[in-house]
RNA sequence: GCGAAAGUGGCGGAACGGCAGACGCGCGGGCCUUAGGAGCCCGUGGGGCAACCCGUGGGGGUUCGAAUCCCCCCUUUCGCACCA
């Protein structure tokens, strides 16, 4: 019976520790006692005042959903606290500090969906993932949290969008926004998802017109940009920004009309001006009602009412089958001088460039299918070698190697990039065009007709417009409506509550109305690492001279999914406080690292998914530092990895092995002791060269390969013997990987004090090499044999053991070598 | 379509242009045991009795030497996607 209860957890199970170990490591007992220890001594409390070598390791801090941490999470904190623990035995200050992000939509509609008020549900949820993150280990400082949720932080954003606000970045605009029928409120673009709502995968996206407060992110764009090269970033959050920002050189050309307008487009390649056979404007360009001719009036009205009706994104992203009007007006090209048809098409965007294009189908494919369904003309002035003027065209050229232009007088046969230039300062002298720089990014909306999140902080006055709550009124304080479902009214659930609303204009004080939308999430995490370090300060955002000492960011650690959003609006947020006078950097984060994801089969973790997988059984069953370690043994943390629990016993094992070394030679070898190893030889050049490679690794985030080299050395300690010297060292570096069981181990070798207390070791070069290597020689190319020889042998010597060996000398038939490669301790190579 | 990254044993993964498969899981054999489910030892890419041969998605190339560098192709993941 007790047999084949035992079968049914074996792929979780591990003995009990008795029987697998006289010694007994009982994780539990362990990570227990010791967490008790670190906060009765305050072993993770760092002095920010008092701090002489400070290093800001930050990492993302969570939005706590109602199922608790998962490894997902567990594995993004785990790394980087392995970095802050690292760095403080290298001496530094390091202030480790994590809070959460709890206002937004994911709370909200969980809060509807099981019928608790967020207030209430919330805490609770930070309750579960604050013990989590506990059990877990972390070095934090957990004095310095912060809680979005909290009026003491949110006052704080809300300044923030004050400072935004008078300084002009913050600016209201009547815009066509997404709309989620099922969240019922407007959506950020990163928010849609193929036409479709990120929370909810079947409900498709609207278009909506409303007013909303929008941050003029877009003036940063170029900064943005070209900041990055600078940033010690990976590589591949760096380039998701670069794409996301997309900047486009090109040129304004101005498209007169016979009515006297000026159609002003936006095009990349002025060079195919020759080549423009019509002009489209987006559907909301406002020229569309001077120019539209009465009997076109009626068509194109029906098609602009059919643009607005299609929600944004499926008119983005929807079925590319090119459609539009004629509007029956012309314009002139301005290089041909040729009259040319205006249509609409919503093929072209009112919110990138001008609204307005010159369609040159010869050389985009965008204008050639349009060209080709509307029978526009099609004309080539760009030709490769072997193509001349006449050479058809089944399909548009965009790019044509070596091209120069064709049937365009005055540059034909000039190289199609010089003719860019030549042809955008032409026009420029006179004064129909010049060069421009076009951004992808827009602006950032940050309204939110929701009721989860901070009210934004103005009052609207018929007679003085928008207004700001002035500073000693904050924070504006989020009031419990106990009803504060969305409606599909298109305003916020605070408009409902009018005793909240009605307040007098701060100018006049005649009668007014708050704002009743309320900030985006992401406001709340733009600006929050600036706040950690004055978490406990109730009279400013964030001190000066505490800002001063801690801030940039050392190191931020965090998820790529972050890349362009989060990110991004904390780089402009930093850039903006920084024109202010606020601060005095314009990067917050000057080194990132983008850690991997771990999925589950493949597929990313996600509720709706089912493959959730949460870390507690594993604590219980393993302990955290076991399951820390098993995480960061899963492949390169910057990486990510497939989630599964075969293998775990390997990491248990391998502390098992420590732990017996640890009580073996506590009982051999005289406490005080440390000194001299009593093997001088071997078992210590190992440790050093363990040393060399754990630092290397830690530092660069390979914590696999250090876990490895960690391995290696206790499976050459086990067969030797055991010394403080020799174990003292391992204990520290483990002590980041398994900060509970380094503890212990560290006590038990005799220690009073934390092992966080201890220096990381150093190594000696010298001793960190091997002295005796083996040399392998090939005979072309191949390798044949191995000798074993010092370190340093010279070339004429290693040839003449390589030659003297029966496997090399039956290759080489005893004829001296037309060629010898040789690499110094690591091969010998004869030619033959 | 564009951009980025990646394809290595049964599995996760190692490998400054220089011994492919470190480390771990799993598996096989042995020891110890009443027992093995713990621990310890040995083995473990494929083929061949062997000498050896073949092996890092596929095909070319550079090189004395390529998993690694270059070109083409295939596949996977991620991001963007009518951005003129």
């Amino acid at each position: 019976m007790y047999a084949f209860v035992r079968r049914l957890r074996a792929p979780l199970s591990y003995p009990p520790m008795s029987d697998a170990h006289p010694t007994g490591y009982d994780p539990q007992a362990v990570e227990r006692k010791w967490q008790a220890r670190w906060e009765e001594r305050g072993t993770h409390r760092v002095d920010l005042a008092g701090a002489r070598r400070p290093y800001f390791n930050l990492m993302m801090f969570p939005y706590p959903s109602a199922e608790g941490l998962h490894v997902g999470n567990l594995y993004a904190f785990t790394g980087a606290d392995i970095f802050g623990r690292f760095q403080r035995l290298r001496g530094h200050d390091v202030f480790e500090p994590l809070g959460f992000d709890a206002f937004g939509i994911h709370s909200e509609n969980h809060a509807l969906k099981v019928g608790l008020h967020p207030a209430e549900l919330i805490p609770r949820n930070i309750a579960t993932f604050r013990r989590q993150l506990r059990r877990a280990g972390l070095m934090v400082d957990w004095r310095y949290e912060v809680q979005t949720t909290d009026p003491a932080y949110y006052k704080w954003t809300q300044w923030v969008f004050l400072q935004l606000f008078k300084a002009g970045l913050a600016v209201r605009k009547r815009a066509a926004v997404n709309w989620c029928p099922a969240c019922k409120t407007v959506l950020a673009n990163e928010q849609v998802i193929n036409g479709f709502c990120e929370r909810h995968p079947d409900t498709k996206v609207e278009q909506r017109t409303l007013d909303q407060w929008f941050f003029t992110i877009t003036k940063y764009a170029a900064p943005l940009l070209d900041h990055l090269a600078q940033l010690d970033w990976s590589h591949s959050t760096r380039t998701l920004q670069a794409n996301w920002i997309g900047r486009s050189e090109g040129a304004e050309l101005v498209f007169g009309t016979p009515g006297g307008q000026r159609i002003t487009v936006f095009t990349t390649r002025p060079d195919t001006l020759f080549g423009a056979t019509y002009v489209v404007l987006a559907p909301e360009h406002p020229l569309v009602d001077e120019l539209v001719t009465a009997e076109c009036r009626a068509d194109v009205n029906a098609y602009r009412r059919r643009a607005a009706a299609t929600d944004l994104v499926t008119r983005r992203v929807g079925e590319k089958e090119k459609t539009g009007v004629f509007t029956g007006a012309y314009a002139r090209n301005p290089a041909t001088g040729a009259s040319i048809p205006i249509w609409i098409a919503d093929y072209v965007l009112m919110e990138y460039g001008t609204g307005a294009i010159m369609a040159v189908p010869g050389h985009d494919e965008r204008d050639f299918d349009f060209a080709t369904k509307f029978r526009l003309p099609i004309v080539r002035v760009i030709a490769g070698p072997g193509q001349d003027a006449a050479t058809p065209l089944p399909q548009a050229e965009p790019d044509v190697p070596d091209g120069r232009l064709v049937n365009s007088p005055g540059y034909d046969g000039r190289p199609w990039l010089e003719a860019k230039r030549a042809i955008t300062r032409w026009l420029e002298e006179k004064g129909l065009g010049k060069g421009v720089v076009n951004y992808r990014l827009h602006d950032w909306c940050i309204s939110r007709q929701r009721y989860w999140g901070p009210p934004i902080p103005i009052i609207h006055c018929d007679a003085c417009g928008p207004v700001a709550v002035p500073e000693q009124d904050l924070p504006v304080v989020l009031p419990k409506l106990d009803d504060y479902r969305p409606d599909d009214s298109g305003v916020s659930p605070l408009a409902r509550n009018e005793a909240w609303y009605r307040v007098p204009c701060p100018k006049c004080g005649k009668p007014a109305r708050r704002e009743t939308d309320v900030s985006d999430t992401f406001l709340d995490s733009a600006w929050y690492f600036l706040r950690y370090p004055s978490a406990d300060r109730a009279d400013v955002a964030f001190d000066p001279a505490l800002t001063a000492k801690w801030l940039p960011v050392t190191t931020y650690i965090g998820g790529n999914e972050h890349a362009v959003l989060h990110l991004m609006y904390a780089r402009f947020i930093t850039m903006a406080l920084k024109d202010l006078g606020l601060i005095a950097f314009d990067e917050p984060f000057p080194r990132f690292r983008a850690h991997g994801m771990i999925v589950k089969d493949g597929a990313k973790m996600s509720k709706s998914r089912g493959n959730v997988v949460v870390p507690d059984a594993y604590f219980d069953q393993w302990g955290a530092d076991t399951f820390r370690m098993y995480l960061m043994f899963l492949g390169p943390y910057q990486e990510g990895g497939d989630f599964r629990d075969a293998g775990i016993v390997g990491i248990r094992r391998f502390l098992d092995k420590v732990w017996a070394l640890v009580q073996k030679t506590d009982a051999k070898t005289p406490r005080g002791q440390g000194g001299q190893a009593e093997d001088g030889g071997e078992l210590l050049r190992h440790l050093h060269r363990t040393i060399q490679r754990v630092t290397a690794d830690t530092e660069a985030l390979a914590y696999n390969t250090a876990i490895a080299a960690m391995m290696e050395y206790v499976n050459a300690l086990q067969k030797g013997e055991p010394s403080r010297a020799l174990l003292e060292p391992l204990t520290v570096l483990l002590a980041p990987y398994a900060p509970h069981f380094a503890e212990e181990c560290w006590e038990r070798l005799g220690h009073s004090t934390s092992v966080m207390e201890a220096a990381w070791p150093a190594f000696d070069p010298a001793l960190a090499v091997v002295e005796q290597v083996e040399l392998v020689v090939q005979v072309n190319g191949k390798v044949r044999a191995r000798v074993a020889m010092p370190r340093g042998t010279a070339e004429a010597d290693a040839v003449a053991a390589a030659r003297a060996e029966p496997a090399v000398a039956k290759f080489t038939e005893g004829k001296p070598p037309r060629k010898v490669i040789f690499v110094p301790d690591r091969l010998v190579n004869l030619v033959v």
